[in-house]
DNA sequence: AAACGACACAACCGCCGCCAG
DNA sequence: GCTGGCGGCGGTTGTGTCGTT
């Protein structure tokens, strides 16, 4: 099915200088957006179309440059369950605040974050649904079709629909990573053990079938922990101002002076190497060109190769 | 094999704050 | 002080994929 915007940019077929593409990117975009990017750096995204390089808004160009370009994304990489964890944590403590989030997961984006959460929370939101309209309608025994697993839950979510409440076991369905996760005060992100846990005022809580409170325990209110208090360097954002910088690209060492994270004191690989994986699908043609400067390992397709775990990073 | 549902992902939209003119 | 442009962010939607029935 053709989308709206997806005609419209057949039709213009991108040769009238005023109209506004949309849709899908293509390769050769992306080409032009990575070389704009390694000029004047991740900023300026209007004169992009201003130039007449892409009929695409500035707005647009930003989005694909941090959402697919950018290097060492965790494209395609699910959420790892320490991942999980911090997302669950942080959100409860600083609400929707995907970009703030997503600052603290090295690779991952705030639109990753916010599909995660979405998607986390239309099937937790199933599961309490399934619950109560199994406990409301039917005894145990004559609701299979609600039981029914899917792909990703084929393990999944047995109701105890006797109790009107899923079962403890429900939340821990492991497979599908469904369990509460309580503040953790052994999170292996120190730095996450020294924020309060507290529920922002604007926290969109999750209204619980009566009876599941139990099982979703309220977050205790705390003041709001002072910014300094947490002390490792999110990945990501901070490093696209130094892109300004005409010898950012310079400045780089070779990756075999790059100690892995976690292993050692520094954990440099992270703070100075933010960008420069390439997503899987973005390794051939002239494109090699913009990456033909930095070490070939740099860009293993290997995602969950150490250099890019959630670890926690400090600033030495 | 087809239909269906759930999910992941990409991209757009609207709002807001900042800042230069 | 006002205004318009720009960038950042959160919400939402559309689409493709995959497993189940």
């Amino acid at each position: 099915m053709k989308t709206c915007s997806q005609s419209a940019v057949e039709r213009g077929g991108g040769s009238h200088r005023d109209e506004i593409r949309k849709g899908p990117w293509k390769a050769e975009e992306d080409e032009v957006l990575l070389n704009h990017v390694r000029r004047y750096g991740p900023r300026d995204w209007s004169s992009i179309r201003s130039k007449g390089l892409l009929q695409r808004t500035g707005k647009s160009c930003r989005l694909r440059w941090v959402n697919k370009l950018r290097p060492n994304l965790k494209n395609g990489c699910k959420f790892t369950q320490e991942e999980e964890r911090i997302v669950i944590e942080l959100q409860a403590q600083f609400g929707n605040k995907w970009a703030r989030i997503a600052s603290y997961l090295p690779g991952r984006t705030d639109n990753d974050v916010k599909n995660f959460w979405s998607s986390r929370q239309k099937r937790l939101a199933r599961i309490l649904q399934t619950s109560s309209s199994a406990a409301s309608s039917a005894p145990a025994s004559s609701s299979k079709s609600h039981l029914r697993s899917t792909k990703r839950d084929s393990s999944a979510p047995v109701m105890n629909i006797s109790r009107n409440v899923p079962s403890a076991e429900i939340l821990k369905v492991s497979s599908l990573r469904e369990e509460w996760i309580p503040p953790n005060p052994q999170c292996s992100l120190p730095e996450l053990q020294n924020i309060p846990q507290h529920l922002p005022e604007n926290h969109n809580h999750l209204v619980f079938p009566s009876g599941c409170q139990e099982l979703f325990p309220p977050i205790p209110q705390a003041p709001p922990p002072p910014q300094s208090g947490i002390s490792f360097i999110p990945g990501g954002y901070d490093f696209l101002g130094r892109l300004e910088d005409s010898n950012f690209f310079n400045a780089f060492e070779p990756i075999e002076t790059v100690t892995g994270i976690g292993e050692a004191p520094g954990n440099q690989f992270s703070e100075e190497l933010p960008f420069f994986e390439v997503s899987a699908g973005f390794r051939s043609g002239s494109l090699d060109t913009f990456f033909d400067d930095f070490p070939a390992d740099m860009f293993d397709d290997n995602v969950d190769s150490p250099a890019i775990s959630a670890s926690p990073r400090r600033s030495s």
